[in-house]
DNA sequence: AAGAGGCCCTGATAGC
DNA sequence: TGCTATCAGGGCCTCT
Protein backbone atom coordinates (compact mmCIF):
# COMPACT_ATOMS: atom_id res chain seq x y z
CA UNK A 1 0.00 0.00 0.00
CA UNK A 2 2.40 2.62 1.04
CA UNK A 3 4.60 5.31 -0.26
CA UNK A 4 5.52 8.24 1.94
CA UNK A 5 2.13 10.03 1.72
CA UNK A 6 0.11 6.97 2.68
CA UNK A 7 2.41 6.25 5.61
CA UNK A 8 2.08 9.86 6.70
CA UNK A 9 -1.72 9.54 6.71
CA UNK A 10 -1.42 6.44 8.87
CA UNK A 11 0.95 8.31 11.18
CA UNK A 12 -1.54 11.13 11.61
CA UNK A 13 -4.36 8.71 12.37
CA UNK A 14 -2.25 6.80 14.85
CA UNK A 15 -1.29 10.01 16.60
CA UNK A 16 -4.96 10.81 17.08
CA UNK A 17 -5.87 7.35 18.23
CA UNK A 18 -3.08 5.79 20.25
CA UNK A 19 -0.61 8.48 21.30
CA UNK A 20 -0.36 8.61 25.09
CA UNK A 21 -2.02 5.24 25.54
CA UNK A 22 -0.69 2.23 27.32
CA UNK A 23 -0.29 -1.05 25.48
CA UNK A 24 -1.99 -3.56 27.76
CA UNK A 25 -1.17 -6.58 25.68
CA UNK A 26 0.29 -7.70 22.38
CA UNK A 27 -1.17 -10.61 20.50
CA UNK A 28 0.87 -12.13 17.68
CA UNK A 29 -0.86 -14.64 15.42
CA UNK A 30 1.85 -14.97 12.81
CA UNK A 31 5.49 -14.11 13.51
CA UNK A 32 6.61 -14.70 9.94
CA UNK A 33 6.64 -11.24 8.49
CA UNK A 34 9.45 -9.91 6.28
CA UNK A 35 11.65 -10.42 9.32
CA UNK A 36 10.59 -12.97 11.86
CA UNK A 37 9.30 -11.39 15.06
CA UNK A 38 11.61 -12.14 17.96
CA UNK A 39 10.28 -14.10 20.94
CA UNK A 40 10.80 -11.05 23.16
CA UNK A 41 8.66 -8.77 20.96
CA UNK A 42 5.49 -8.91 23.05
CA UNK A 43 7.26 -8.62 26.37
CA UNK A 44 9.18 -5.50 25.35
CA UNK A 45 6.01 -3.66 24.35
CA UNK A 46 3.70 -4.82 27.09
CA UNK A 47 2.63 -2.16 29.58
CA UNK A 48 4.53 0.58 27.77
CA UNK A 49 3.00 3.97 27.07
CA UNK A 50 3.24 5.24 23.50
CA UNK A 51 4.74 8.70 23.77
CA UNK A 52 4.93 9.65 20.10
CA UNK A 53 4.32 8.47 16.54
CA UNK A 54 6.85 9.67 14.02
CA UNK A 55 7.67 8.79 10.45
CA UNK A 56 10.75 8.65 8.29
CA UNK A 57 10.39 7.77 4.64
CA UNK A 58 7.94 4.86 4.49
CA UNK A 59 8.59 3.84 8.09
CA UNK A 60 6.38 4.50 11.08
CA UNK A 61 8.33 5.12 14.27
CA UNK A 62 6.47 4.40 17.48
CA UNK A 63 8.23 5.92 20.48
CA UNK A 64 7.75 4.30 23.85
CA UNK A 65 8.02 5.79 27.30
CA UNK A 66 11.46 4.27 27.90
CA UNK A 67 12.78 5.93 24.72
CA UNK A 68 12.91 2.70 22.84
CA UNK A 69 11.24 2.51 19.44
CA UNK A 70 9.10 0.17 17.41
CA UNK A 71 9.48 0.78 13.70
CA UNK A 72 6.85 -0.47 11.31
CA UNK A 73 7.08 -0.93 7.57
CA UNK A 74 3.91 -1.82 5.72
CA UNK A 75 5.62 -3.55 2.81
CA UNK A 76 3.37 -3.83 -0.21
CA UNK A 77 0.14 -4.88 1.42
CA UNK A 78 0.29 -3.97 5.10
CA UNK A 79 -2.63 -2.07 6.65
CA UNK A 80 -3.38 -0.87 10.15
CA UNK A 81 -6.86 -0.95 11.58
CA UNK A 82 -8.30 0.52 14.74
CA UNK A 83 -11.23 -1.21 16.37
CA UNK A 84 -12.85 0.89 19.03
CA UNK A 85 -14.27 -0.86 22.02
CA UNK A 86 -18.00 -0.26 21.73
CA UNK A 87 -18.86 -0.88 25.34
CA UNK A 88 -16.18 1.41 26.68
CA UNK A 89 -17.11 4.16 24.26
CA UNK A 90 -20.74 4.03 25.25
CA UNK A 91 -19.78 4.03 28.87
CA UNK A 92 -17.61 7.11 28.49
CA UNK A 93 -20.24 8.68 26.28
CA UNK A 94 -17.87 9.28 23.41
CA UNK A 95 -18.90 8.48 19.91
CA UNK A 96 -17.52 5.34 18.37
CA UNK A 97 -16.91 4.55 14.79
CA UNK A 98 -19.04 2.28 12.68
CA UNK A 99 -17.47 -1.10 12.69
CA UNK A 100 -14.87 -0.92 9.96
CA UNK A 101 -14.50 -3.75 7.56
CA UNK A 102 -11.68 -5.66 9.11
CA UNK A 103 -10.26 -8.24 6.71
CA UNK A 104 -11.04 -11.80 7.74
CA UNK A 105 -7.58 -13.17 7.02
CA UNK A 106 -4.01 -12.08 7.70
CA UNK A 107 -4.59 -10.16 10.91
CA UNK A 108 -1.13 -10.95 12.25
CA UNK A 109 -0.63 -8.61 15.20
CA UNK A 110 -2.91 -6.92 17.75
CA UNK A 111 -2.01 -4.09 20.09
CA UNK A 112 -4.59 -4.05 22.84
CA UNK A 113 -5.41 -0.82 24.67
CA UNK A 114 -8.06 0.00 27.28
CA UNK A 115 -10.65 1.26 24.85
CA UNK A 116 -9.52 -0.07 21.48
CA UNK A 117 -7.23 -2.36 19.66
CA UNK A 118 -4.90 -1.83 16.76
CA UNK A 119 -4.64 -4.60 14.21
CA UNK A 120 -1.86 -5.15 11.69
CA UNK A 121 -3.04 -6.93 8.55
CA UNK A 122 -0.69 -7.94 5.77
CA UNK A 123 -1.58 -10.62 3.18
CA UNK A 124 1.82 -10.71 1.50
CA UNK A 125 3.82 -10.33 4.71
CA UNK A 126 6.42 -8.08 3.14
CA UNK A 127 5.95 -5.65 6.01
CA UNK A 128 7.77 -5.84 9.32
CA UNK A 129 8.11 -4.61 12.88
CA UNK A 130 11.51 -4.01 14.47
CA UNK A 131 12.36 -2.89 17.98
CA UNK A 132 15.15 -0.37 18.50
CA UNK A 133 16.55 -0.23 21.99
CA UNK A 134 17.38 3.47 21.90
CA UNK A 135 17.78 6.54 19.71
CA UNK A 136 21.25 5.51 18.55
CA UNK A 137 19.97 2.22 17.21
CA UNK A 138 17.13 4.07 15.52
CA UNK A 139 19.45 6.58 13.88
CA UNK A 140 21.76 3.85 12.75
CA UNK A 141 18.87 2.13 11.00
CA UNK A 142 18.37 5.17 8.77
CA UNK A 143 22.04 6.03 8.36
CA UNK A 144 22.26 4.89 4.77
CA UNK A 145 19.00 6.43 3.64
CA UNK A 146 18.94 9.39 1.31
CA UNK A 147 17.14 12.58 2.34
CA UNK A 148 13.38 12.89 2.00
CA UNK A 149 12.33 15.14 -0.88
CA UNK A 150 11.30 17.80 1.66
CA UNK A 151 14.81 18.00 3.09
CA UNK A 152 17.13 20.92 2.35
CA UNK A 153 19.71 18.27 1.54
CA UNK A 154 17.66 17.29 -1.51
CA UNK A 155 19.06 20.12 -3.62
CA UNK A 156 20.69 20.74 -6.97
CA UNK A 157 24.24 20.14 -5.80
CA UNK A 158 23.21 16.87 -4.19
CA UNK A 159 21.54 15.59 -7.34
CA UNK A 160 24.41 16.58 -9.60
CA UNK A 161 27.08 15.06 -7.43
CA UNK A 162 25.03 11.92 -6.78
CA UNK A 163 24.37 11.28 -10.46
CA UNK A 164 27.94 11.93 -11.48
CA UNK A 165 29.67 8.82 -12.80
CA UNK A 166 26.57 6.70 -12.26
CA UNK A 167 24.79 4.92 -15.05
CA UNK A 168 21.22 4.40 -13.97
CA UNK A 169 18.19 6.08 -15.46
CA UNK A 170 16.31 8.70 -13.51
CA UNK A 171 13.27 6.52 -12.75
CA UNK A 172 15.46 3.95 -11.02
CA UNK A 173 17.13 6.67 -8.95
CA UNK A 174 13.78 7.99 -7.75
CA UNK A 175 13.02 4.49 -6.47
CA UNK A 176 16.45 4.13 -4.89
CA UNK A 177 16.04 4.85 -1.19
CA UNK A 178 19.76 5.49 -0.81
CA UNK A 179 19.35 8.44 -3.14
CA UNK A 180 15.99 9.78 -1.94
CA UNK A 181 13.68 8.38 0.71
CA UNK A 182 9.96 7.88 0.46
CA UNK A 183 9.22 7.81 -3.26
CA UNK A 184 7.75 4.58 -4.59
CA UNK A 185 6.74 3.20 -7.94
CA UNK A 186 3.57 5.23 -8.41
CA UNK A 187 4.85 8.65 -7.46
CA UNK A 188 8.09 8.11 -9.40
CA UNK A 189 6.08 7.95 -12.62
CA UNK A 190 3.92 10.89 -11.58
CA UNK A 191 6.92 13.07 -10.68
CA UNK A 192 8.57 12.44 -14.04
CA UNK A 193 5.35 13.16 -15.91
CA UNK A 194 4.92 16.46 -14.12
CA UNK A 195 8.56 17.26 -14.88
CA UNK A 196 8.18 16.30 -18.56
CA UNK A 197 11.19 14.02 -18.26
CA UNK A 198 11.50 10.66 -19.98
CA UNK A 199 11.86 7.91 -17.34
CA UNK A 200 14.69 6.24 -19.25
CA UNK A 201 16.80 9.40 -19.32
CA UNK A 202 20.26 8.79 -18.01
CA UNK A 203 20.37 10.68 -14.72
CA UNK A 204 23.88 11.99 -15.16
CA UNK A 205 22.90 13.68 -18.41
CA UNK A 206 20.04 15.65 -16.91
CA UNK A 207 20.61 19.38 -17.07
CA UNK A 208 20.12 21.91 -14.28
CA UNK A 209 16.56 22.71 -15.30
CA UNK A 210 15.64 19.03 -15.28
CA UNK A 211 17.14 18.52 -11.85
CA UNK A 212 15.37 21.54 -10.46
CA UNK A 213 12.06 20.27 -11.80
CA UNK A 214 12.60 16.91 -10.15
CA UNK A 215 13.38 18.56 -6.83
CA UNK A 216 10.37 20.83 -7.03
CA UNK A 217 7.90 18.24 -8.31
CA UNK A 218 8.93 15.52 -5.88
CA UNK A 219 7.89 17.79 -3.04
CA UNK A 220 4.80 18.93 -4.90
CA UNK A 221 3.47 15.46 -5.71
CA UNK A 222 4.05 14.06 -2.22
CA UNK A 223 2.61 17.08 -0.44
CA UNK A 224 -0.48 17.14 -2.59
CA UNK A 225 -0.99 13.41 -2.03
CA UNK A 226 -0.78 13.94 1.73
CA UNK A 227 -3.27 16.80 1.50
CA UNK A 228 -5.66 14.60 -0.40
CA UNK A 229 -5.53 12.04 2.35
CA UNK A 230 -3.07 9.69 0.75
CA UNK A 231 -5.43 9.22 -2.15
CA UNK A 232 -3.85 7.52 -5.05
CA UNK A 233 -3.40 3.92 -4.07
CA UNK A 234 -5.71 1.11 -5.05
CA UNK A 235 -7.77 0.09 -2.04
CA UNK A 236 -6.07 2.60 0.20
CA UNK A 237 -8.04 3.01 3.37
CA UNK A 238 -7.35 4.96 6.48
CA UNK A 239 -7.10 3.03 9.69
CA UNK A 240 -10.81 3.18 10.36
CA UNK A 241 -11.47 1.37 7.10
CA UNK A 242 -12.84 4.47 5.44
CA UNK A 243 -12.40 4.66 1.68
CA UNK A 244 -15.02 7.19 0.67
CA UNK A 245 -13.08 10.40 0.42
CA UNK A 246 -10.06 9.07 -1.38
CA UNK A 247 -9.81 9.56 -5.07
CA UNK A 248 -7.47 8.35 -7.66
CA UNK A 249 -5.81 11.19 -9.40
CA UNK A 250 -3.00 9.59 -11.32
CA UNK A 251 -1.90 11.35 -14.44
CA UNK A 252 0.03 8.38 -15.81
CA UNK A 253 0.21 5.47 -13.37
CA UNK A 254 -2.06 2.64 -14.45
CA UNK A 255 -3.20 4.60 -17.51
CA UNK A 256 -1.57 2.47 -20.21
CA UNK A 257 -3.00 3.23 -23.69
CA UNK A 258 -5.11 6.09 -22.38
CA UNK A 259 -4.89 9.71 -23.46
CA UNK A 260 -2.31 12.01 -21.93
CA UNK A 261 -4.01 14.26 -19.40
CA UNK A 262 -1.95 17.29 -20.36
CA UNK A 263 -4.42 19.55 -22.13
CA UNK A 264 -1.99 20.59 -24.81
CA UNK A 265 -0.84 17.03 -25.52
CA UNK A 266 -2.39 14.43 -27.81
CA UNK A 267 -0.06 11.63 -26.69
CA UNK A 268 -0.96 8.17 -25.44
CA UNK A 269 0.38 6.78 -22.17
CA UNK A 270 2.90 3.94 -22.53
CA UNK A 271 3.83 1.22 -20.07
CA UNK A 272 7.39 -0.05 -19.95
CA UNK A 273 9.46 -2.08 -17.52
CA UNK A 274 12.48 -0.64 -15.71
CA UNK A 275 14.39 -2.59 -13.11
CA UNK A 276 11.54 -5.11 -13.03
CA UNK A 277 8.98 -2.47 -12.11
CA UNK A 278 6.38 -0.95 -14.40
CA UNK A 279 6.74 2.65 -15.49
CA UNK A 280 4.08 4.77 -17.14
CA UNK A 281 4.83 7.85 -19.22
CA UNK A 282 3.74 9.90 -22.19
CA UNK A 283 6.03 9.43 -25.16
CA UNK A 284 4.99 12.74 -26.62
CA UNK A 285 5.47 15.19 -23.77
CA UNK A 286 8.18 13.47 -21.71
CA UNK A 287 11.50 13.89 -23.46
C1' DA B 1 31.08 0.04 -5.73
C1' DA B 2 27.31 0.20 -8.73
C1' DG B 3 23.84 -2.18 -10.87
C1' DA B 4 21.03 -6.15 -12.32
C1' DG B 5 18.14 -9.74 -10.97
C1' DG B 6 16.01 -13.02 -7.82
C1' DC B 7 13.27 -13.57 -4.07
C1' DC B 8 10.04 -13.17 -0.09
C1' DC B 9 4.18 -13.96 -0.28
C1' DT B 10 -0.98 -13.82 -1.31
C1' DG B 11 -4.70 -12.31 -4.06
C1' DA B 12 -6.94 -10.13 -8.01
C1' DT B 13 -7.63 -10.27 -12.69
C1' DA B 14 -7.07 -11.65 -17.54
C1' DG B 15 -7.11 -15.07 -20.93
C1' DC B 16 -8.12 -19.45 -22.49
C1' DT C 1 -16.83 -22.82 -14.18
C1' DG C 2 -12.14 -23.45 -13.63
C1' DC C 3 -7.58 -23.73 -14.82
C1' DT C 4 -2.96 -21.10 -15.53
C1' DA C 5 -0.20 -17.06 -16.08
C1' DT C 6 0.78 -12.46 -14.91
C1' DC C 7 1.01 -8.67 -12.06
C1' DA C 8 0.81 -5.66 -7.67
C1' DG C 9 2.23 -0.11 -3.45
C1' DG C 10 8.90 -2.69 -1.39
C1' DG C 11 13.33 -3.76 -0.24
C1' DC C 12 16.86 -7.09 1.03
C1' DC C 13 20.35 -10.19 -0.58
C1' DT C 14 23.60 -12.15 -3.85
C1' DC C 15 26.29 -12.10 -7.80
C1' DT C 16 29.04 -9.85 -11.31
Amino acid sequence: MPELPEVEIVRQSLTKNIKGKKINKILVRNRNLRFKLKPSFEEKLKNKIITNIDRFSKYLIIELENKSYCIVHLGMSGTIHIIKNKKKSLFTNTSFYNSPKLPKKHNHIEFIFDDMKLIYNDPRRFGFFQLMRNIDELNKKFDNFGPEPFSKKFNLEYLKSYFKKKKKDIKSFLLDQKFVSGIGNIYASEILFLSKIHPQSSAKNLNTTHCQKIIKNSKKILISAIKKGGSTIKDFKNILGDTGKFQKEFKVYGRDKKNCKRLSCSGIISKITQANRSTFYCKKCQK
